[in-house]
DNA sequence: CTGCATGGATCAAGAGGACTTATCCATGAA
DNA sequence: TTCATGGATAAGTCCTCTTGATCCATGCAG
């Protein structure tokens, strides 16, 4: 059965108006509606309670007892509505919940957020990282941070942030006691931190240089978590393949240091995406507007 | 615009029970609909609010922030809406207003409704009195007990209770002070109390008296108001034309004497009535017991 | 008193929204 | 693996609800 028969929910709600206006007709105009559809729900909730709610005199309408009763009670519920989805509404508007990367989390969104909380004081951020792409309708995110050959998946809009390419980093003082880094092939002089990254692959390809058995080299592990490899190739362990927007921090520090301009990439991007049908959500809108001002190569 | 879709109050109401629940093919069993019908219902209120209540994982549904902080408020909201029904029904079921003519009130109603009460301890009963007859569309009344010919009103049901026949009444003493009442002429012995009332014309001819200028006659007006009439016969001031049933209490106690047996009638009678649609309401069920029990006359 | 404005009731017709049925998919359990 | 569970989706149906027209009663102004 229709559930508007057993529980006329939306006859309460022209009741309220009503009784509070005492007009059918001004009830009707509040609503949106003609006096006539206000009258035939007046009448259906009269029914179903069984009592009239409803004098009808000519030219006003005045509650009966029934009604008098009924009515502030029926004002309070749909006022504790209307505020809790006002509510839900103004605290959900409130929270940006990102999910992203470990690594693009602490190499730029740390660093960058602080301009967006800034700009939109009344806007909490809330970070989750996660190494696996998510699924909005199993996960509660409101924007994520992806890196993707595409950026095409369904449902979602996204956006283009920057390239996803890569260069070998290490400390400094390292490829001095190595005699410097002017060649690629210098880097074998130092140890090479996760040889198993298919990053090095790639580069070494782009660098002209392929008689390397990468695998037989002594390497450290590091699951291609590169927040781990920047990590150990800040501490000298090593030479880590690295994205250097992301650590430029560090280089003007004199931690790391760039031997090469030549950047390779797997063809995967950063992205940014969130699902289309909330594209004008008022926080989606305001991050996204942020990544377009702070990232020079953002596109939509 | 339809109401449904400036508030989606039932899609909240379906919302209510999810969130309880945590399923949404229990809620749809709880509201009579499927499964299908609150999948519905979710997504379109998460559509108005703009933010997800529920995360959809395999097997089970779990509420978000959102959803979270929504739930209980319109938890309670409905709380709040079903208690108002709930006692609107029930205070309105426990309070009878009866409308009738101030003699039926005074020389009936108040001596039987002791028992009526005594039967139905928790209805409690509210009399009011007017001489028109009412509107049940513009009047606050359940029942109304009027006299008139036919007892056909549109929208209403209505049920015989007795026949509105009369007779000359007067105070015994007064009878006697003229040396007995034993002939229909005797009564132009003493003040005819109002014999403008348009009953004893009637009752006159149905005696085969013809020849009476009651016109011409010394009387008391009254306006047809039997209670006032009875009133002043009882005070002796002459003979009044009342309807006997209203007054073997004062037969009984020797302030009224009624001289003959013949009763004549104007065609009136008296009815019971109430709207057709709330023949079925308790209260309204249990006064037609009662009336039919306490009134031979009393007919469907 | 007459005519107008106001506010509600009633009616028929039609739109569109709320449901249903059928089907599919993913997961956890046996 | 197969089955059971719980939800999503698509398409179609039914009927609630809205609309617009019309009528009625009353209060008010002239």
């Amino acid at each position: 059965m229709k559930l508007s028969r057993q529980f006329p929910l939306n006859a309460l709600r022209v009741f309220e108006a009503a009784a509070r206006l005492l007009s059918f007709t001004k009830a009707g105009e509040e609503l949106g509606l003609t006096q006539t559809a206000v009258s035939y729900q007046i009448k259906l909730l009269e029914d179903t309670i069984g009592e009239p709610l409803f004098l009808r005199r000519p030219r006003q309408v005045i509650l009966t007892d029934a009604g008098e009763r009924l009515a502030p009670k029926i004002s309070q519920a749909f006022e504790t509505i209307g505020d809790a989805i006002a509510s839900t509404r103004s605290q959900s508007d409130g929270t940006l919940i990102i999910h992203t990367t470990a690594t693009f989390a602490s190499r730029w969104l740390a660093h960058h957020i602080g301009t967006f909380q800034l700009e939109n004081p009344h806007i909490a951020v809330r970070m989750e990282t996660s190494q696996e792409t998510i699924d909005f309708s199993k996960t509660e995110a409101d924007v994520a941070i992806r890196s993707s050959k595409s950026g095409i998946w369904p449902g979602l809009r996204s956006h283009f942030m920057m390239k996803s390419h890569f260069t070998p980093m290490l400390n400094p003082k390292l490829a001095e006691s190595v005699g410097g880094i002017n060649h690629p092939a210098d880097l074998l002089k130092v140890r090479i931190i996760d040889a198993s990254d298919p990053w090095w692959r790639l580069w070494f390809l782009a660098a002209g240089v392929t008689e390397i058995d990468l695998a037989a080299r002594p390497t450290s592990r590091f699951g291609g978590i590169q927040a781990f490899e920047a990590a150990a190739a800040i501490a000298g362990h090593g030479v880590a393949i690295l994205k250097p927007e992301f650590y430029t921090d560090d280089v003007a520090l004199g931690r790391l240091y760039q031997p090469f301009d030549l950047l390779a990439s797997d063809g995967s991007d950063y992205w940014f995406a969130y699902p289309e049908t909330r594209r004008n959500s008022p926080k989606i809108r305001a991050f996204r507007e942020f990544m377009r001002k702070m990232m020079p190569t953002f596109r939509d």
